[in-house]
Order: structure tokens, then C-alpha cells, then sequence
DNA sequence: TCCAAAGTAGACCCGTGAGTTCAGATCGGA
DNA sequence: TCCGATCTGAACTCACGGGTCTACTTTGGA
């Protein structure tokens, strides 16, 4: 369950799918305006163009429409990260390589989904401490976990020193994300691209000194 | 419960100001515990031993009580963090006392208040915008400034290589943060001292790979 | 000792929002 | 063309919470 396959046009167990997109992005767009609490299912259904009962007989209530919001759009932003890394190969220099990778990454941080979806998460993480373990495993992890793997790759062909990867990989996004992080007041102010690109070099400016080849 | 340090008996400009102290206290728990909008002025007022009225009296509002709360506890957490920064002379050996300051760091990161200022912070971005500002502006940066003076004269006295302080501020507690918040899950689990030491001597190994001296 | 400021308990008003119900409109497939 | 499933709109219940008010008690300073 709850991975939100949709994939091609299923025949759909039950009737229509799409109201059932329909009200999920209504959803996710007015809990990212309002917040949890204070996100009217009215409204959402009315964002939707749906009757409220319509909203209840999909989902059960407002919790599982949180929660469906929140798999649909981790499996979007696990697709987008893992494109993102799969760009580190070993062709080029690898300062231009890592410094695009580095620049997708965070493009992919800062878009306005993911951003509200890490506000939401982070918000309403005491009364729903599941969708932190889930975001994190199924997203967070396993684009470390992919990017740890370029990384060794990259150390085998000796364009790297990375004794541990799993590290170098958690460190590399740490250099990213933190300062984006302060940059963007937390996700409140668009960071202009020029300064993403600056960050995204001073990053890997960092992180080859650290790492790079002798 | 809620405690509440009573503090020196201040003189106090108004009245109790224990009382002051105690519902300050108490709202903090409560919108720590139930977040902002499901907080109850009623449940606030009863934490901190107050008639409902008192609050009112005291603070104009909800509103200003989450402000003044924040207030508090930022100027808390500004006190705790530049006595952090302050431990990072030049004596000693260079490695070690990185250490020491980022063990320092990373505990008041951890700290449960910090902790749940940082995600009530998150929570209400979109209601109290200008919280963001104030406690980036009054705390983070603040530290980070503090932190660049101190590497700064680091390099002058010719123990580290920092052309950019700033930067190197900005990338030094990105390498203790970032890490920290995945491996609390945002501030959900708590990190063992262990792990904490060990984020802290990763985060000083890979600074110190890139900007110690040659 | 006395009194005004501060605090208390509890009822009260009022808006809001989750979830339900139901009669009727709509639609899709056979 | 018809049937059953789905959707609609609107009214309704119910609980909760912010904020006010009032009549009464406590407290601390002169």
C-alpha cells in the first residue's frame, strides 16, 4: 500500500481516479498554505472541485489524506534525487562533475515541494512521528545510499579518497543543505540561482580538499 | 510541574513576575508539545498553576505569548551557543580544541529546548514570518559571526588556512548539523554522547582535511 | 491594619471545523 | 435504454478553543 504505484492509467479499484489526484493536490496544497491543523477539508474539497463526502469516501479522514499526500510526494522527490546523483559518473573532471550533481541536488532541495514537505514533516512530527521514519528511509537514506555509491566508485577509479563513503556522501549533502538552509531562511526565501550555483561550488570547493586526490 | 527556575527574586517591575516566568514556561511546553494551533490557552494557564484570566492579563493574547516565549528561549540558546565559540582559543592543540567547540555545539543543537524551538520555528513559518527573521538574525548569525572571528585569528596565528571565515563558519556547523538532524531524525530520537563525539571528531577531520594547514 | 492591585474560578459567547446523513443528480457500462 | 455505483450540495451534530466577564479572594506595601 500506500507507495501510490498510480503508475499508467489503472483500471482503478475503485471509481474515479481522478478525483482521487485531484483531491490529493488540492490537499497537499492547502495543508502546505494552512498547515495541518488549521487546513479545512471544506476547503480542500472545494480546491478540488469535489464534494466533501466525495473527500470521505476516498480517504477516511483527514489523517489518511495527510498521510497519502506525504507518499505521493516522497516517491516524486526520491525519483528526482536518485536522477540527480545518477549525473555523477566518471567521465570529466570530476571538480565539474560533482559541482553538477551538487547543483541538481539542490535545485531538487529547494523546490517548492519538497520544501513545504520537509516544513509539513517537520511540524507535525509529534503527532505523526511515523512519517518522519518513512520520508527519511525511503527518501533521505536511500539517495545517501546512492550517492555513497558513486562516491566509492569514483575512489576506485582514483579520482577520490574516500576511506568511507557512507561519510563522505552524508558529509557532502551536509555541505549543501546546511547553508541552504540558513540561506533560504529556512525555506521562506527563494534563493536566487547564482547563489545556489556559489554555495554548490564552495560545497564541492570543500569537499575535493577534504577528499580529493593528492 | 513545569518547574520554573524562579530565578534571583528580581525586584521585578510589575507585580509577580514569578508567575510571568511560570506561564512563559508552561506555554513553551505546551506548544512544544501539542504545537501552536492545538495548543489550549486553557491547558497553558493550568500547566503553570494560573486561572486563565492571569495569561490574558499578563499577555495580550496567544499570539504574543508564543513571541515572547521564542524571545526567551533565543536569547537562551544566543547565551549557551557564543559560550560554545568562546572555548575555541588558540592554545592547545588545534585539532583538539575544534573538537571541543563542536561537541559544545552540537550539544546545545541538541538540547530539547533548542530542539523544539527549531521545529516549532518550522511549524509556524507561514503564520509568524518575521520569527524566522528574528531568531536567524538574533542567534544564528550572531554565532556564525562569532565563530568566523575565532577561525579568523586561528589563520592569522597560522594554525588553519581560512580565506573566507565566513565560509568556513557556515561549513563547519554545516558538518555538525546537517548530519545531527538525520541522525535524530529532525530532532525526533535522541543521539547518544557517542555518536554526537563521533559527528563532532567527522565534522573536525574533514574541516581540518580542508582548511588546516599544509 | 488597611486597601488597591493582582489573581482565581467558572460560566459564558461565539466562531470554526471534523465528520455524518440523505435525497437527488450524474455517469458508465451492459 | 436502464441500473447501480458514484458524486453532489446542503444541512446538521458535536466538540473544542479563544477570549470576555463577573463576583470573590489573596497579597504586598505603606
Amino acid at each position: 500500500m500506500s507507495a501510490a504505484g498510480t503508475g499508467a492509467g489503472e483500471p482503478s479499484v475503485r471509481g474515479r481516479i481522478d478525483k482521487r489526484r485531484a483531491i490529493l493536490d488540492a490537499a497537499f496544497a492547502v495543508f502546505a498554505r494552512e498547515g495541518y491543523t488549521q487546513a479545512g477539508v471544506d476547503v480542500i474539497a472545494a480546491e478540488a472541485g469535489v464534494a466533501k463526502a466525495t473527500v470521505y469516501n476516498h480517504f477516511g479522514g483527514k489523517e489518511t489524506l495527510l498521510r497519502q499526500a506525504f507518499a505521493a510526494l516522497a516517491d516524486d522527490a526520491l525519483a528526482r534525487n536518485l536522477a540527480a546523483v545518477d549525473r555523477l559518473t566518471e567521465r570529466g573532471g570530476t571538480r565539474a562533475r560533482l559541482e553538477d550533481v551538487a547543483v541538481h541536488l539542490l535545485t531538487c532541495y529547494c523546490d517548492e515541494k519538497s520544501r513545504t514537505m520537509r516544513r509539513l514533516l517537520v511540524a507535525e512530527t509529534p503527532r505523526f512521528p511515523a512519517l518522519v521514519d518513512i520520508v527519511q528511509e525511503q527518501v533521505g537514506d536511500r539517495v545517501l545510499q546512492a550517492l555513497a555509491d558513486r562516491l566509492a566508485r569514483l575512489s576506485v577509479a582514483g579520482l577520490l579518497r574516500t576511506p568511507d563513503p557512507a561519510l563522505a556522501a552524508e558529509q557532502f549533502t551536509a555541505l549543501l543543505t546546511a547553508p541552504i538552509d540558513r540561506r533560504s531562511r529556512l525555506g521562506t526565501r527563494r534563493v536566487p540561482a547564482t547563489e545556489l550555483r556559489a554555495t554548490a561550488k564552495a560545497a564541492v570547493g570543500t569537499f575535493l580538499a577534504a577528499y580529493g586526490p593528492r
